[in-house]
DNA sequence: AAAAAAC
């Protein structure tokens, strides 16, 4: 389907054809033509299927399209769960107004409130912001959303994770009930269902059938003994020549800044990215990664939804996500616009569940691989079924990530790492393996704790 | 419990 069958405003055709887009997306062409009629929406689509047009183009078509009602106030309105995001939103809105003159404003948190304000004191038409500074405009009454005619909402689910609910609620009630209201969602659960049937009037369902995981991403695990076993391999991974650009995710923001330096000192172009960082070196770094300045990424979950970054070859979770679906948008940052991606998990005795779990949801099994000399001592396989025994010991063993007391020296010396991983493949071996299934599964024991054990 | 997001 190409755009120019859609109905779209002719300045707005004028600058897809500027930047060479000629042919919609399934969202795109499921969304837009109920959207340029006015209709409300309500799409599950995950991010890197070009949602950002399907609900900015029909929006901007209609600002084109349609005289502002009365005062200059913000026509359309997009809520994103994260700054980044809401800075990625503003800057494809950017692109597609080229040709219109239009004021696009993000309204995020980290920004000095005078830098704000200059940007708010002339018109604007559109408004891409976070719900928490966006609130607190609106209840100051510096930003009036009497005239919002579309309110979208981005990555939902995101905002509903992040505890924004009420406030996305509210932001709702300030603008007009006569507005429409689009809203893109990766999942679509009870919460969400009823956040939608509050805000949306007979909505349209665009459902794009997401794949729980894309097909070009190939899934790698790695078994890890303990932290040193991890930094190892990072650092392994991270001088192979075929790890191009790569978004290493790790559990904390200490973690994050440890890792980055690491790999900084020896000699690798890394940063972290994480909240705490302050905004301009947030857009900084992952402006940096984009032009290649920097290689390596080390983030938290902050990066794991919505990042657009096209040429990223291996997504390396150093630390497990704490949720399936995390895992899912983690590795959904590589294998994009049609390219292939290797997301590679690093995982230990007390990831197993977790593991389990990922396994069931993306309905895939993670190929063991490992690396020539950096042999795991002690292989397991994904746990979680039923292990044997009376209590479900296995979940206490051990500190989780975030409570590594980072200035002792992990455990340490267990000797030289021997060639155990005798059912694992090579790391040069085919991709797919099937997990061992001898029976480990009880190594553990059940009742009593292991002795004097180990982080993993 | 981590992380994210408003000052």
């Amino acid at each position: 389907m190409s755009f120019a069958e859609l109905g779209l405003h002719p300045l707005v055709l004028k600058a897809l054809e500027a930047f060479e887009y000629t042919t919609a997306t399934p969202v795109q062409a499921a969304a837009i033509p109920p959207a340029l009629q006015g209709r409300d929406i309500l799409a599950t689509a995950e991010t890197g299927t070009g949602k950002t047009a399907a609900f900015m183009l029909p929006s901007l078509t209609r600002v084109a399209e349609l005289p502002r009602l009365g005062v200059a106030a913000p026509r359309v309105l997009v809520l994103a769960p994260t700054r980044e995001l809401a800075k990625q939103v503003t800057d494809a809105a950017r692109k597609y107004a080229r040709f219109m003159k239009l004021n696009i404003v993000d309204v995020v948190g980290g920004m000095p409130y005078r830098d704000q304000l200059r940007l708010l004191s002339r018109p604007v038409d559109v408004i891409v912001a976070t719900p928490g500074r966006l609130i607190d405009h609106v209840s100051r009454r510096r930003i009036d959303l009497d005239a919002v005619e579309v309110l979208i909402l981005d990555e939902a689910d995101r905002m509903l994770d992040m505890g924004f609910l009420d406030d996305v609620e509210t932001i709702a009630k300030c603008c007009p009930p006569t507005r429409q209201t689009l809203l893109f969602t990766a999942t679509l659960d009870r919460r969400m269902a009823g956040l939608a049937s509050n805000l949306l009037r007979n909505p349209e369902r665009v459902a794009v059938e997401t794949e729980a995981t894309s097909i070009n991403v190939e899934q790698r695990l790695h078994h890890a003994d303990d932290l040193d076993h991890k930094r190892k391999m990072l650092q392994h991974f991270a001088t192979q020549p075929e790890v191009g650009k790569a978004i290493i995710f790790a559990a904390t923001k200490r973690d994050a800044d440890s890792l980055a330096e690491e790999l900084a000192d020896a000699g690798h172009a890394a940063a972290a990215l994480h909240g705490d960082m302050d905004q301009g070196k947030r857009n900084r770094t992952l402006q940096r990664l984009r032009t290649g300045q920097i290689r390596l990424l080390v983030a938290t979950d902050v990066a794991a939804r919505g990042i657009d970054v096209r040429d990223i070859t291996h997504v390396i979770n150093f630390d497990l996500p704490r949720s399936a679906e995390d895992y899912v948008h983690r590795i959904g940052r590589t294998g994009r616009a049609g390219a292939s991606g290797i997301a590679i998990s690093f995982a230990g005795r007390a990831d197993r569940e977790t593991l389990f779990r990922i396994e069931r949801y993306t309905n895939a099994t993670l190929a063991v691989h490992v690396i020539p000399g950096l042999e795991p001592q002690r292989p397991f396989h994904a746990g979680g079924g039923r292990p044997a025994g009376r209590n479900n010991s296995s979940r206490h063993n051990g500190p989780k990530p975030w409570q590594r007391n980072h200035g002792d020296k992990p455990a340490g010396h267990q000797g030289p790492r021997g060639p155990r991983a005798d059912h694992a493949r090579s790391e040069h071996g085919p991709a797919r393996s099937e997990r061992p299934d001898h029976g480990r599964r009880d190594s553990h024991g059940a009742g009593k704790p292991p002795a004097r054990a180990k982080a993993w």
